[in-house]
DNA sequence: GTTAGCACTCCTATTCCCCGAGTGCTAAAC
DNA sequence: GTTTAGCACTCGGGGAATAGGAGTGCTAAC
């Protein structure tokens, strides 16, 4: 049953004015806020019937109106405005991705940081592949007698390296064999498939090399758990309690270490219904988590390629302020997104000067 | 003035007690607690004389008494007891030693968690470079038609790379002759020496390698860039609110938001002073950091090898124990000095089995 | 120097009470 | 039928008042 277009506007000036002051909305506030040409007692009586549909809740029988969750749910739907963001916050936010460090974790943790810091919610950022990684090629380079790197590329395009030093010397010619063997054997393999494929390998390898073959595939099973593993950053969990919600300490305490807990956080988040569109919001017992059933949670997915998808979001009491964190997530997030989707910048024009 | 024997009992059972319950300490408690053979009234005139020398704080007039800043130096220089760490808390440790990624930031980062979970108060863990660091040398690793790999090496022996794609094509012996000629201008020099050399080989280079050059060796500037910045990680802010002195939330806002600062803490920390000691104990207004002056921090270093040290500490109320934590730190610190120390696994013997 | 005794201080917790915001209802007005 | 004015009522918040109790510091005796 639609509400009418009366009773809209009144539950909009609720939640607004809610978000505002963090205090319960009486029927006078709003005739100030909403230009209904009503009187208090007609407000009275549309209170009562939205607080009866269950949009509105009473604290008590003599305070005033606050929102419920499914009053915030419609706000969100329909009622909210797009939020635009201004010049001065659009600079600020650009020039904070334009930053020197492209390494993925740091990237994220960086946004993270970012949207914290601009939306005053603690904010959590994460990366996570949608399908099982392979290795796609090994190299290995000689340091010196007894070191060498291990480079180990993956097919979503991620690059890790590790400096391996032995007690006994190498050669370059050993160094070049053992390539050769790990790529032939271990490449288009899931972690999954590398220890058996490590087994087999071990049947016909001489019992030196093989000690080498299996420190480089253990490195390179590392890495695809790492990443298969996602990674999750969280950031301003502190400003939980700038909200007066969380002036309660126990409460700050237990969202607090649930928070710091990102693990556990990440998988609570319904990453795959991202979907359609490109931010979502959470509302109180919309939340999976337990933790965060009086707690709201915005979405902002972006795209890392090759594969990859990460979020980035921000937590914080239902009472919050929808429009402007929408907004701002949805920006970084098409920021980041632009961010993982250039090429690196064309060789460039020597700078001839004297 | 050295404090007479009964006065030093006196005190330590003070301080132990209010480590314990955060309750100010009173005649009657202390006479239960240490077995001198005297009445609370003597003790009385002791607790006195102990507030006269600064010892001792009183809340109020009739209130019991609390260790001065002074009270806990005594206590931690000549009273406290070394701690020793039970089986089941070095097993803990031991095993979260073992970690599986060996990457240098998840390791400290990972040290900084356990300490914090080890001992409910909020920990940081950093890195640093004693030195400025040079490169070692340069690898790259062609890819496929337009991407490549380009890996860095630095002389305390970090490795680092970046995958970097052109809109262009490559062939192998371009990026021979552009490896040779990297490894022959830029190694051995420091980040402020990079960008002078960059100059330099410009005159010379043709038009397109120049492109190149630039990036690779502004990826090689942002490696020593990483390294001169210390790697700074925070962990379990959280504890803070388990511990009564933050009950009061303004309190706990402006020590947490101070926390994640992290740069800002790295800097505050007297880290060349370790010297001696490998456990050093700031007591309140001993800390230089303004925001840390009714707080207690305990540091603990260790070595990363290669000219790099690392301290992890953990921060929390003056009424800390310090004997529990400062066991607990420096254990773990000893861990991660053994684990930076060791080279890898001798090359294994083959596991035959059919 | 030590101890018992005791008056005194001062904090903490509890209770009580008042105030005011805001409601819901009723009856009149539109 | 809807809107409005009026009014009694409810209930939480906050401040003052009060009681309780822990602990002190002093004095005088041992």
């Amino acid at each position: 049953m639609e509400l009418t277009e009366r009773k809209k506007k009144i539950l909009r000036a609720v939640v607004e004015s809610y978000i505002r002051t963090a205090e319960p909305v009486g029927s006078k506030a709003i005739l100030e806020l909403a230009d209904l040409n009503v009187s208090s007692a007609t407000i009275r009586n549309e209170l009562a019937d939205l607080t009866e549909q269950g949009y509105l809740e009473q604290p008590h029988t003599s305070a005033g109106r606050i929102p419920s969750p499914k009053g915030y749910r419609l706000y969100v739907n329909e009622l909210m405005e797009e939020q635009r963001l201004s010049l001065e916050e659009t600079r600020q936010i650009n020039e904070a991705l334009h930053l020197k460090m492209r390494e993925l974790d740091k990237v994220i943790d960086q946004a993270g940081r970012m949207v914290s810091q601009l939306t005053n919610y603690p904010a959590f950022a994460l990366a996570g592949n949608a399908r099982k990684v392979t290795i796609r090629r090994f190299d290995l380079i000689l340091v010196d007698g007894n070191s060498f790197i291990v480079v180990v590329m993956t097919d979503s395009s991620v690059v890790r390296n590790k400096l391996i030093r032995l007690p006994v010397d190498l050669s370059e010619p050993q160094l070049q064999l053992l390539t050769t063997l790990l790529n032939t054997s271990f490449v288009g393999k899931t972690l999954d498939e590398l220890t058996p494929e490590l087994m087999r390998v071990a049947e016909h390898a001489a019992g030196s090399s093989y000690g080498l073959i299996s420190l480089v595939v253990s490195f390179a099973m590392e890495v695809l758990e790492s990443l298969e593993h996602n990674a999750v950053f969280t950031a301003g969990a502190s400003h939980l309690l700038d909200h007066p919600e969380y002036q309660d300490v126990n409460k700050a305490q237990r969202l607090m270490s649930y928070l710091s807990e990102e693990q556990m956080l990440a998988q609570s988040l319904p990453l795959p219904a991202m979907g359609d569109d490109n931010t979502k919001i959470l509302i109180g017992p919309e939340n999976v988590a337990d933790e965060l059933k009086d707690t709201s949670v915005v979405l902002a997915s972006y795209d890392i390629g090759d594969g990859m998808k990460g979020v980035i979001g921000v937590v914080g009491p239902t009472r919050m302020d929808y429009a402007k964190v929408a907004a701002k997530l949805s920006y970084v997030a098409d920021g980041l997104s632009k961010l993982f989707g250039q090429t690196e910048l064309p060789p460039g024009k020597p700078e001839k000067e004297e």
